[in-house]
RNA sequence: GCGCGAUUAGCUCAGUGGUAGAGCGCUUGCUUCACACGCAAGAAGUCGCAGGUUCGAACCCUGCAUCGCGCACCA
């Protein structure tokens, strides 16, 4: 026999498995298949990005739902893919660029930096996917696509024409979220408000032609005073604002008041908008730099200025101190201005949310620029899409609130972005008339009369057409809409709704059926895993260190529906340590050799193999309903339960007895262990078949026939649980399919070339149970021999004898007590001797312990 | 301010009305011929707090507290 190591090693083998997966196809959709089709779409990840715990357990979950499609008989699609991902990317390979060349992108032009992009992407990009085949993923490679592939930036660039014309596209001068870093503006789902210290300034404006007081003989002018947390941008203050029914300042409506620094006369104005409450209840209005403002302005009829350059630098000739300035350090320099001044009446701490950018990692600068903006099409459609007996089902279901709540409120979408890596926007201006557009995806034909927009497209404005725009029409007639979208619950706006929405849009069809949530990775601290944090372990380490299906087993086991998930590498461990045992149970069973038994002969069935075939339906069942119910901490939970403490703690120990590889069995019938000759061990070695056969009161042949039994035993329940735990593991699974010859031809439904295909396994039927003689007494019978078990082991330990001490049982059967039960009982209480003695008189002080099958002493003079 | 989630053993978490569970960790014993990535036995919990419903509450209801998240506002 082959030496099998003792520990599992899945390098080689995963490797091995994985190309042979590949070399069969098993992974290939057939668009023409009969069988039922089932699909997901991989959620595609960034170009630039590199497998992160977060991809471990969105695309483990992912195969797992594909694999077990796939052994339910049905034709799998799982679609992968890549995301260009505009600003991460752009922002990546210039960063290169600069370091390496000492150049900008503008020093290159944009045709040379494009280009150069897809020159990074084509040698570094798309990492990722490879990483994914480490793991398992057992996607349709054939099928990958990116989002900047010919065909699908098309699609995208159809997609703008089409609503365009259909007016929900248009151009509009507004306020938007600009990144002074990244040099574009963003949509309000890449801000992140986040909370910031920062100082609130009380600011004197004072009144126009009110004379002055004097103050110790110093002129002191009436001034109003204003809180704000910007001194920065006093330059481009339009006007002063109070609520129109503020009793304390509604006689100073209409009359005008000084601006600080760059020194101009400015109304004081009434709006609804202003909060009585905040700071003094006076509102400098700044339309250039805020929202709210903005909109004030837009109201009343006030101009905008702008003193800020793009990148956040103060652009205010006017005020030479501040001119040039960064817009935090301009901040200090302008409060430092007016203390000089006399116009700073104090400074308090103050804490305010900042929206920061998702990319760059700097506050935001709301920002008054032309951009393209997007009406959401099908809004309503798309809420009465999700929920409970709609078309599409969330779970866990708590998500729907935080779904409808955003569609509710939604907001147009800022859709250009000032970048040159992405998707052109297909809109060319006439030079002669820059009024004039040319909205087509082809250019038009005069084109030297034209010029294109230079910007590109939000990224999740081509995303948002992943399901469909990514398939084919054979594909898309077969696999689409698609079953299952697994995700983050982070990118539910930014991915899914919108998703929806242009599903409806453009197929009239939900682009999926069942969303599902996975939850966040967290550290032992709960804090989200980052690079900046440096806490997010490298997934390949893990899986170097642990094996891909101790990583993917050990993460299913702790992620818990919809619950964020506290990592622990501990619990990647316990997945190692648990494909180890997987490996160990089947080297056992490869140790008694033989090829695979197929039959199980009903009339030779011990109580043990009863109870381990009652057991394994009731694992099949709960591994079933969890899996049904995307619950997969709890199936792989089941599993291991069932694995590890039923099969392999009781069953396969007490299957030693029949197996008779165990130490001699002996035990004797009625006859008290005193009258027990101990010096005929060595006769009982080596001969435990016959003993047991004895013990059995099986006629001599027997012995053999009830081995092959509990191998064929050992083969059917191994079978059926090698299939249960593949989607979670499948590469050790179908190693260990292989090596105990499942490949073969078997009868029924026990075989198959390779474990991708073979049926997942069903609970057992009525036929089934009546074949076998099933019932539940068999298990509270096996049960009640397991609490004996316990009770005598529990009698050593209180007796303090070592486990290595061999020892001798006297049960006094409570009831008629089969015989048959003596060996695996024996060998369970990992005793010498077990005897049977119905008139036994125990020696006072022999420890007891009653127990469901009688009384069990420990006799200590028994001592061997 | 509004909403969502969490609170159960030292740790991480299961547990939707009927005797408190798992894994890890811990204690003790064991290199027993599948596995020390292992085996066996054990200790360990007023189920966040306070009320209520019920024969009976970790579980249902109300309120509170703490932690986390999201949305809105934030001059």
């Amino acid at each position: 026999m082959a030496e099998i190591p003792k520990a599992y090693e899945p390098q080689a083998v995963e490797k091995k498995w994985y190309a042979h997966w590949l070399a069969e196809g098993f992974f290939k959709a057939d668009p023409a298949s009969a069988k039922p089709a089932y699909s997901i779409v991989m959620p595609p990840p960034n170009v630039t990005g590199v497998l992160t715990m977060g991809h471990v357990l969105n695309d483990t979950i992912q195969d797992i739902l594909a694999r077990r499609a796939r052994m339910l008989g049905k034709e799998v699609l799982w679609l992968p893919g890549i995301d260009h991902a505009g600003i991460a990317t752009q922002t990546v390979v210039e960063r290169k660029i600069r370091k390496e060349e000492g150049k900008t992108r503008h020093d290159l032009g944009r045709e040379e930096f494009v280009r150069r992009i897809w020159e990074w992407k084509e040698k570094h990009g798309g990492i990722i996917i490879e990483q994914l085949k480490r793991l398992g993923c057992s996607c349709d490679w054939s099928c990958e696509r990116f989002t900047m592939d010919v065909a699908y930036s098309r699609a995208v660039q159809e997609t703008f024409v089409d609503l365009y014309k259909k007016r929900l596209i248009y151009r509009g001068r507004r306020m938007v979220n600009w990144d002074p870093v990244a040099l574009t503006a963003l949509s309000d789902e890449e801000v992140i408000p986040t909370p910031q210290k920062s100082a609130l300034y009380y600011v004197r404006y004072e009144l126009v032609d009110e004379p002055a007081d004097r103050e110790g003989g110093v002129p002191r002018r009436r001034a109003l005073e204003v809180a704000t947390t910007r001194p920065e941008t006093i330059m481009a203050d339009v006007a002063l604002a109070v609520h129109p029914s503020d009793e304390r300042y509604r006689s100073l409506l209409g009359k005008k008041v000084w601006r600080p620094l760059d020194r101009a006369p400015l109304p004081i104005i009434g709006d609804e908008a202003i909060d009585p409450g905040f700071g003094t209840g006076v509102l400098k209005v700044t339309p250039a730099h805020d929202k709210v403002d903005f909109e004030i302005g837009q109201r009343h009829n006030l101009p905008v200025i702008d003193v800020l350059h793009p990148n956040g630098k103060i652009n205010c000739p006017a005020v030479p101190e501040l001119d040039g300035l960064d817009r935090f350090v301009a901040r200090k320099k302008a409060a430092q201005l007016l203390a000089e001044r006399g116009l700073l009446a104090r400074e308090e701490p103050h804490e305010s949310t900042v929206g920061f950018s998702e990319r760059a990692g700097v506050p935001i600068e709301p920002r008054l620029s032309e951009q393209w903006f997007l009406k959401y099409p099908k809004v309503p459609e798309a809420r009465a899409a999700v929920g409970e007996g709609n078309k599409i089902r969330f779970r866990p279901e708590r998500w729907e609130t935080v779904y409808q709540h955003w569609l509710e409120n939604i907001q147009d979408w800022c859709i250009s972005r000032q970048l040159w890596w992405g998707h052109r926007i297909p809109v060319w201006y006439a030079k002669a008339n820059p009024g004039q557009l040319h909205v087509e995806v082809e250019p038009p034909p005069d084109l030297d009369n034209w010029e294109q927009d230079p910007d590109v497209l939000d990224t999740w404005f081509s995303s948002w057409l992943w399901p469909f725009e990514t398939m084919d029409d054979a594909t898309r007639a077969t696999f689409y809409p698609t079953n299952d979208l697994v995700t983050a619950p982070d990118i539910i706006f930014f991915w899914v709704a919108r998703m929806i929405m242009a599903g409806l849009e453009y197929t009239a069809e939900a682009p999926f059926r069942d969303v599902f949530f996975t939850g966040i990775i967290r550290d032992g601290q709960g804090r989200k895993m980052s690079k900046s944090l440096g806490n997010s372990p490298d997934p390949l380490d893990l899986i170097a260190k642990y094996g891909a299906d101790g990583l993917r087993f050990g993460l299913m086991r702790i992620a818990p529906t919809g619950q964020d998930i506290r990592y622990d590498e501990k619990q990647i461990e316990e997945g190692r340590n648990f494909a180890n045992k997987l490996w160990n149970a089947v080297r056992f069973r490869q140790m008694q050799g033989g090829a695979i038994e197929g039959e199980i002969d009903p009339a030779r069935l011990t109580s043990d193999d009863k109870w381990i075939l009652l057991r394994l339906d009731a694992a099949i069942r709960a591994v079933t309903e969890a899996l049904d119910a995307y619950n997969f901490s709890e199936a792989a939970q089941a599993l291991y339960r069932f694995f590890w403490s039923e099969f392999c703690d009781w069953y396969l120990e007490a299957s030693k007895a029949s197996l008779g590889s165990a130490r001699s069995p002996r035990a004797s019938f009625g006859a008290s262990p005193n009258e027990t000759d101990t010096g005929d061990a060595e006769e009982v070695d080596g001969e435990a078949p016959s003993t047991a056969r004895e013990a059995r009161g099986l006629p001599g042949d027997d012995a053999a026939l009830g081995k092959t039994n509990t191998l064929a035993l050992i083969d059917f329940v191994l079978g059926h649980t090698l299939r249960l735990f593949h989607p979670f593991m499948p590469f050790i699974t179908e190693e260990l399919w292989h090596g105990l010859g499942f490949n073969a031809d078997l009868p029924g439904e026990q075989g198959g070339r390779t474990i991708q295909f073979a049926h997942w396994p069903e609970p057992f039927d009525d036929d089934f149970k009546q074949h076998y003689r099933l019932s539940p007494n068999d298990e509270a019978a096996a049960n009640a021999k397991y609490e004996t078990v316990v009770a005598g082991r529990r009698l050593r330990r209180d007796s303090n004898i070592a486990s290595n001490k061999r020892v001798a049982f006297v049960l006094k059967p409570a009831c008629d007590f089969p015989g048959e039960e003596v060996p695996s009982l024996r060998i369970l209480l990992n005793a010498e001797r077990l005897d049977l003695a119905a008139d036994y008189e125990p020696p006072k002080g022999t420890p007891t312990a009653l127990t469901p099958l009688g009384e069990l002493y420990l006799p200590l003079e028994g001592l061997i």
